[in-house]
DNA sequence: GTCATCTATTGACACGGTGTCAATAGTCTT
DNA sequence: AAGACTATTGACACCGTGTCAATAGATGAC
């Protein structure tokens, strides 16, 4: 436990007397403010290492409302990863028109000048700490759905809407595979910036041209 | 509870009174075969979905004696996932001399075929506690450094001995791909066997082609 | 201002999971 | 066949979850 202690609530009220020991909210701001407990707990620490009790301490309120309010633990959890992940409307880099070679090429640079430039602690937790920090999860997490996107974009798959989903999954792989490249490039530095560059843009044509075309 | 039901034992043994109704095994024997069940058991459902009281079930044994044998529920697990991640010398030796494109087949069908087996318990890896449990880290890193080496025969780099460590950080590189291919199959359930096979394979092939002679 | 009503909130309960440990009972030795 | 050794058991204590009737804070009526 870290800052919330025996005492309770997070808005720790003195010992006047003149606020009932029962504080009785809306459901909505309760609701709220129990979700944002659960939040701050479920971002230090993992799943099963947050009690609903710990949740129920830190918002001040008997465990039973927890419950009440969300059904379970794993439904609030969901919620919390939900919240996290909704996808932040960041604007995508325009893509030039261009065969596609070129625009793999434009796309593939994209990522590494990305990489490079706001990339170090984002690369840092891929290789250990995953689950450690999960505000940087949920940065990435929305980055990953834009990276899809723009993937989308840049391999002029944006008319097909067939198999969507499946395209996004396709894409979704890839970008573990731009990860784990920057790993190798930028953190273990074992590989250099032309060289994941070949292996990213080779990769993402042949994803396009054979395993696309598959589904 | 799939399978094996009240009665207990696999091997189930008819009314018979002539057998003791407390088999004694040596502890070898004992701790083997409790292994099995645990194993045969986190292959189909997740770590926290089975519990030590199914294991016993399973293995027709009391649940203090999981505990006499492993320690704990998470210990014997970890030696599940070791296991099970651990790349079979067998493995290697199966590959068939063949064309280039025969061997990536049967490379990748492999890595298919051990996620399947793996199944559940490759969930908790992905989506969990990776960066809190050290001990599971360190038994995935080198089942990942098995794959490398695997990769490296199937694909028939093995001789060249020049940038090994580059063709290394290549293949490590690929194993992400790999993970997060069956984390879309197995998993999200996004994309199918056939799908994600076509994907992984045209991808090494690629990668052996075009991205290791740039080095 | 007081009362009645509504409902947000509580706390005790049942249940299921885990790890421990003294007691029990196969098996092996002599 | 008796005794020693130890594999195996089962009950116990503890913790976490979800449920639900009871409780008490707020609100509106008068």
């Amino acid at each position: 436990m870290a800052a919330v202690d025996a005492d309770g609530p997070n808005t720790v009220i003195p010992d006047d007397r003149t606020e009932p020991r029962r504080q009785r909210l809306s459901p909505d701001e309760r609701r709220q403010q129990i979700f944002e407990c659960a939040q701050k707990l479920f971002n230090e620490r993992a799943y099963e290492d947050v009690s609903a009790t710990d949740i129920a301490a830190a918002a001040g309120v008997a465990r039973g409302l927890i419950n009440h309010y969300f059904g379970n633990k794993r439904e609030l959890y969901l919620e919390v990863i939900k919240v996290n992940s909704t996808v932040s409307e960041v604007a995508v880099a325009k893509l030039p028109d261009g065969s596609f070679e070129e625009r793999v090429e434009v796309a593939v640079a994209w990522f590494l000048d990305s990489l490079e430039t706001s990339g170090a602690s984002w690369l840092a937790l891929g290789s250990g700490s995953i689950g450690r920090d999960p505000d940087l999860e949920k940065i990435l997490i929305a980055a990953e759905n834009d990276s899809i996107e723009l993937l989308i974009d840049a391999t002029g798959l944006a008319e097909r809407t067939k198999n969507r989903e499946q395209i996004r999954a396709m894409f979704r792989i890839y970008t573990q595979l731009v990860r784990s490249g920057g790993r190798e490039w930028l953190l273990r530095k074992t590989l250099t910036r032309p060289q994941v560059h070949t292996l990213l843009a080779s990769t993402l044509r042949v994803i396009v041209t054979e395993a696309v075309p598959a589904i």
